[in-house]
DNA sequence: CGCCCTTGGTGAAGCGCTTTACCTGAGTTG
DNA sequence: CAACTCAGGTAAAGCGCTTCACCAAGGGCG
């Protein structure tokens, strides 16, 4: 930039100015700057500037799996805006491996990026939390973390297992398992309350609720299938709480025989994957999860200032009626 | 760090070699430091140091779309590899903007990264090859950028196509229509030629040998398919060259009730959604991804000194049968 | 005519590290 | 005992920007 300013015949704070927009100049002199760039190639150190400014227009991201189709999708959302916004993104994968979101939320504070999107799965101990609260800048989504004072970006569990409920309880089933993730989650928790309430509206005498919880995998969704087997069928419908949980139970009914919907009527959660080419296309709760990723990084830049924090907010979601549904054969 | 050297009693540089391990200090010295530290809850801040090095050990990753599984493996695979390797990853996604690719190659140029592992998916004018033999640290996988001398990494399309070609064969089939992504890309070609190859191998007296190509997407698919239909299935078995068109093409031969294996036989690559869920599962050549991205990093980390530039490496696919091609009906 | 505003700049002090070149004093060695 | 190591440091010069505080000259205005 000295070289590009000496070439220019003007100062290096001019040709600062100038390139950050915080200077008018006449045309000749412009033009004079401008093909001092041109000439050098100059490039101006993304580092130096960086420094100066103390900030790095690089926002962090912090996934528990990309490979998840759930969160890649989420990722995605997430990058085009924050390329929209003229922001890089750094990514990370937690990957269950202990410690690593605590090591990735100090990154944050020791300013490596500006602000970080932070989407856990499983319990915090109130070490997160305290952290989140200590940083700032971070916007927790997907699920919560108990206790940090940030903006919360989920979709409607509660809703979504309403919806749920509602379509079985209308397809006449009144004996329903329920396979949620970690059980302290509150995906977990407000699905299933969204379920209970469905069912209890809108149908009248006895019900039973069976509850699974575990891990949102296709092991876990294997190892309660099979369970579901060997305990002879004991409801007539179940609702899986994400589209890796319906897939590994998919697999053992397969494997086993057990044909949906004759047999079992199956309903899932996420509807990223390609569920309708499923056999039977799988009727599912469809998360919105581009939106997800848009807003986490609409919020996060919009509170940089602002202080908006605290308050969830809800995005909305549908049920996409396939064909893994059908009324109980043995009622 | 100046008030650490300070409460510590010594210079920052001995702070700053102590903590960069440039300096073996006596115990009681490097307490006293460790003790400053921890007082004042010091952290080093990256951009400064960033800006010293001249380096920033974070590297970029390119690809056309993180959404799409394929991507999305990719990139978990090498965020895995980058996180033990001590590098941070910035994630950026063209989505077929145009211009986007070379604006990444220019982010490199100026420093914004050390590396970058470059995906593509279309066809360059020349452009690109140019600014990447220009920078140097790129690493191009998946899809050749023709030109470009760098470290290359793809899986090896030709066996997949023989593997495909070989297997169809060995089920009688001599009419084939191959799906592939655009003409020019090395994996339509090479995949074709292998494919051909294995027939022309495995079978005696007349073949024919159908060919399409457009884009990975399952539109194309969807396009194809109805092509296909339109004209009177001209093949007995099709090769699609991603899931993404195997996903379009079985959505509409479904929606016609075209039947898979009976009515045609079909053989995906990729394989790394739930194929094995769909109706019927889906036989299909699966990609080293994860190996993908993980020697994607590793190349890009290695050949930062050495010049290991030129000469693609090729990883090995693997064919994995399940139940969607089977001999044809009316040979 | 004198004053003030605007336009078009400038100098220099950071930003917070790393690194080179150098220094000192307590052993070691011949 | 003089010369030589070597451990254990240090001062200061960057790294390449941004930005604060100023300033000169020309023009408009009362």
């Amino acid at each position: 930039m000295k070289d590009v300013a000496f070439a220019a015949g003007v100062s290096v704070t001019t040709v600062s100015r100038f390139l950050n927009g915080s200077l008018e100049l006449p045309a000749t002199t412009r033009r004079r700057i401008e093909a001092a760039i041109g000439e050098l190639g100059y490039e101006p150190n993304p580092h130096a500037r960086r420094l100066s400014r103390g900030r790095s227009d690089t926002i962090g991201l912090v996934v528990p799996d990309i490979a998840n189709p759930f969160f890649a999708a989420l990722v995605a959302a997430a990058e085009e805006e924050a390329d929209r916004r003229g922001q890089a993104l750094s990514l990370f994968a937690t990957l269950n491996r202990p410690g690593r979101e605590i090591a990735y939320l100090r990154m944050l504070e020791r300013n490596h990026v500006d602000g970080l999107v932070f989407v856990t799965n499983h319990p915090d101990d109130g070490g997160l939390a305290a952290l989140i609260n200590r940083t700032g800048k971070v916007v927790v989504v997907d699920e919560d973390v108990p206790g940090a004072e940030a903006p919360k970006l989920f979709c409607d569990n509660y809703a979504g297992g309403y919806l749920a409920g509602l379509h079985l309880a209308e397809h006449g089933h009144r004996r329903i398992l329920f396979v949620g993730g970690p059980g302290a989650m509150i995906s977990t928790m407000r699905r299933f309350e969204g379920l209970r309430r469905a069912i209890a509206d809108a149908s009248a005498g006895e019900v039973v609720l069976l509850r699974e919880e575990g891990e949102y995998t296709t092991a876990f969704g294997r190892a309660v299938a099979r369970r579901f087997l060997d305990d002879g069928l004991p409801a007539t419908a179940v609702f899986a709480s994400s589209d890796e949980i319906a897939i590994g139970m998919i697999e053992v009914f397969r494997a086993q025989g057990v044909s949906i919907p004759q047999d079992v009527s199956l309903i899932g959660f996420d509807d990223v994957g390609p569920l309708h080419l499923f056999a039977p296309p799988l009727t599912a709760i469809r998360q919105p999860v581009r939106a997800l990723g848009q807003r986490a990084l609409a919020v996060l830049l919009e509170s940089q200032h602002v202080d908006a924090r605290l308050g969830e907010e809800l995005l909305p979601v549908e049920i996409v009626v396939r064909n893994s549904v059908a009324p109980p054969s043995k009622p």
